[in-house]
DNA sequence: CGGAAGATTGAGCGTAGTCAAACCGAGTGG
DNA sequence: CCACTCGGTTTGACTACGCTCAATCTTCCG
């Protein structure tokens, strides 16, 4: 059971070379939106992109995919693992702006001035399709609908952030944390997952940076919520127990 | 002097039709970054984006040029005045995510699901351009760079919101306050007016929000800043006396 | 002149930060 | 096999920053 929590359910994908249907499940990013005409254009600018991504890379835990400041050159498809996005502060330590899981892209940060304005990090041992961005270009001037599919995705990544700024804005310790656990909850659901028991794969003080607070705080405010008996926390293995309160929190 | 202040210093370009070089002033989100091959294209596509762009329209303080949820229509480009991007919160309250002055592009997070995902508000009585974004992907789909420009305007979106991230999650009301002003005050300063002396458009109550603190703090903190001599605070009007000692606030 | 909206200031309180100690599990080596 | 270290986590005590509630003041505008 928690063996295969751990396991991406949908393995067998990364054994044999990527074939556009099976990218469609790992890649939901990646292609067009379910209400839209063709669900999966075969044959087309977005399959010449999916055969880009041949380049397999695998990424050890704490391994740097590509750092601030440094130039753009490829979109990081993530295939399994995890990883953060980092800015670094003047004080030496680091904020975290995002955390991203498979299925997921990584890099696109670097679009608006052909340079990284975040690092992405490992925080797990991970394995990563590289797409060089100079391609997608080529392909975007050229005649199709790729153009539409990059900004939709470049345009997904703002209004990410916009939720995270109104978690960081206007709720509170409890709140943040709640709405942190029912997003990971979600969007590993979304993946095939269980939605309520999984494995964090980042540290308290990795949650704690991403939600403004301090690793204590994180710690105390999972002891609170397993009071409330809205969740079991056992180190980085979580269960949730009432997904409806722990939205109301 | 402080007329001067309140008046768009290119304030001749509002009288005749919009003619490329002078949009280039006016709207340096719209066009190629100065280290490209050419500064201007002219007659290209992003010439017609800007002949799209004549169809003006004044804003009142307070009007909504479009809201949450609403589908996505136009982009608008900022001829005079300002604006405020808000998320409605569960709450009934309102969590701003961005103000945009004169010379930046409002709308753009509609990009993503064809839906706005803040609605945008006028601070002052303001004039804008819509875009027919329908007309923009036609010019992207087509050969050109246009959507490349379009996809660099889209990722500096996500840029500016990292930076935001940064401010809410790692800093103190001072700090916050500090990075806030000199912000506006850089921003300003890029569109020909002083670096160190301005006039917000915005209430406490609604720097509080963008700011994650409440309006009361915003109050103490610009005078506490005062008593610091890093600025001169009289209600709205603003004064730097200190850049380097904001900075380092 | 009076009302309304915005801004400032004060007093008291509470949430989250700081500093510190203890705990726990995993890995390492004697 | 056990002792040891080390990174991560938990918990406690204390502090302080910023929030809440409330009163006052200013400016604007009908």
């Amino acid at each position: 059971m928690r063996n295969a929590l751990e396991q991406p359910l949908r393995q067998s994908a990364l054994q044999m070379p990527p074939l556009p249907t099976e990218l469609w499940h790992e890649y939901p990013d990646l292609v067009l939106r379910p209400n839209e005409r063709t669900p999966y254009p075969t044959g087309n600018d977005t399959a010449r992109l999916i055969d880009l991504m041949s380049g397999r890379r695998k990424v050890r835990q704490g391994e740097c995919l590509y750092r601030e400041g440094e130039s753009f050159q490829y979109i990081y498809a993530i295939h399994s693992g995890s990883f953060k996005s980092t800015l670094a502060l003047t004080d030496g330590c680091e904020q975290i702006s995002n955390f991203h899981m498979m299925g997921e892209l990584l890099g696109l940060d670097g679009v608006a001035e052909g340079l990284h304005a975040s690092s992405g990090t490992a925080l797990e041992d991970s394995e990563v399709s590289t797409v060089s961005y100079a391609y997608v270009g080529e392909l975007c001037a050229a005649a199709g609908d790729m153009q539409s599919t990059m900004m939709r995705l470049i345009g997904r990544e703002v209004v990410r952030n916009y939720s995270h700024v109104v978690v960081l804005g206007s709720l509170n310790s409890a709140q943040r944390l709640a709405a942190f656990l029912l997003n990971q909850s979600q969007r590993l659901h979304a993946r095939g997952y269980s939605a309520v028991e999984f494995h964090l794969k980042m540290t308290r003080g990795e949650i704690g940076s991403y939600l403004g607070m301090t690793l204590e705080t994180v710690s105390r405010t999972f002891t609170e919520l397993q009071l409330q008996r809205l969740v079991k926390v056992d180190r980085r293995h979580i269960t949730i127990t009432c997904l409806d309160g722990l939205a109301h929190v």
